[in-house]
DNA sequence: TATATATAAGACTAAAATAGTCATACTTAG
DNA sequence: CTAAGTATGACTATTTTAGTCTTATATATA
C-alpha cells in the first residue's frame, strides 16, 4: 500500500511543471507536460486551489500558477490539502479519538512516529525538487558534452 | 487514511497481550483481552505465525506464544508482516519501479522521507510498548494509593 | 478410542476508498 | 458573439479493506 495515493503523486508532478514554468500554464499544457489526462488534471488542480496552492483566472487565456514562492510549499502541504492529513493510525486522527488512548500503551509509540513522519514531510519542499530537477538536467547536458 | 491499517493495530494489541501474558495463550482467551472478535484474531495469528513472529502448538490445550524476546520484535516487522511493508509512494514498490525513475525529481525527496519513516519504524520495538505499559499500570497504582 | 478443545486454511461477502470520466455551467479576451 | 479557458459536481468501475464462516486437522484427556 502507498501512503502518497495517484492523485497526489500528480499533483505533484503538476506543481513541479507549473513550478518550472514561472508563470501561467492552462490546465490543458499541464495535463500534457505532467502526462496526466486532462479531466483529472483540471480537477486536482481544483483542490490545489481550494487550498491556496495555485492560483487561477478564469476565461480565455486563463490558467493556473503557483500561489506562494516553492520554498513554502511543502510535501505535507501538498499530501494534506489532496489526500487529507496521513495519520499512522485511527489513534491519532484529530477528530474520534480512541476512547481507550489514556490507557493504550501503543499510542505513545505511534504518536513518537507520527511526530517524526510529519517533520519529515514538512522538511521536504517544492523548491528542493525543483533544484534537483534542475541539477539533473544540467548533469544530462553535461554527460552529453561529455560523449 | 491511516498508515496503519485496522488489523495491524489488532495485530498489535495481540502481541502485547502475548508479551504480558508471557507464556502461551489460546486465541480465544486473546480475543476477549485484546477486545477482537475470535475469528479475526484466528486469522491475524495466522499470519503472524507465517512471518515467525509467533509460534502456536496445535490440538487441546494449544495456543500461542512469542517466537523472539519482544525487544526484537520492531514495529516496521509487524507492520511488514501483516499488511505488507509501508511504501511512499509508488515509484519506491520494490517491484514494478516507476520508468521514469532516473529522470525523476521527486524520487529522491521521496526516498529520503523513506528512509526516515523506515528507521522510525524500525526503532519502535514490542519491549518499548511493553515497558509503556507497565509503566502506565504502575502510574495507576500510584495514584490509586495517593486517593 | 471417543470427544472436546484447539489450530489451519481459505472461500466468501459487504462496505468503503480510490481512480478516473464526463456533462454542464460559468468567465473572459479578442 | 464565440472560442478558449476554468468551476463544479454527478457518476461509474475497480480495488482494497474488514470481517465472517466453513471445513479440515491435531492433540490432550476421560
Amino acid at each position: 500500500m502507498n501512503v502518497i495515493r495517484q492523485h497526489t503523486d500528480y499533483a505533484l508532478r503538476l506543481l513541479v511543471e507549473l513550478g518550472l514554468a514561472g508563470e501561467k500554464v492552462s490546465a490543458k499544457r499541464l495535463s500534457r507536460s505532467a502526462k496526466v489526462s486532462y479531466y483529472y488534471t483540471a480537477k486536482i488542480l481544483q483542490t490545489l486551489r481550494g487550498a491556496g496552492i495555485v492560483t487561477s483566472t478564469m476565461g480565455k487565456c486563463g490558467g493556473f500558477s503557483l500561489a506562494r514562492p516553492p520554498r513554502e510549499v511543502s510535501l505535507a502541504t501538498v499530501v494534506g490539502a489532496v489526500q487529507g492529513p496521513v495519520r499512522l493510525n485511527q489513534c491519532l486522527m484529530p477528530v474520534r479519538p480512541c476512547q481507550l488512548r489514556d490507557r493504550c500503551p501503543i499510542t505513545g509509540a505511534m504518536a513518537r512516529v507520527q511526530k517524526q513522519l510529519d517533520d519529515s514531510l514538512e522538511a521536504v519542499t517544492l523548491a528542493d525538487i525543483l533544484e534537483a530537477q534542475q541539477a539533473g538536467v544540467k548533469r544530462k547536458h553535461q554527460n552529453r558534452r561529455g560523449t
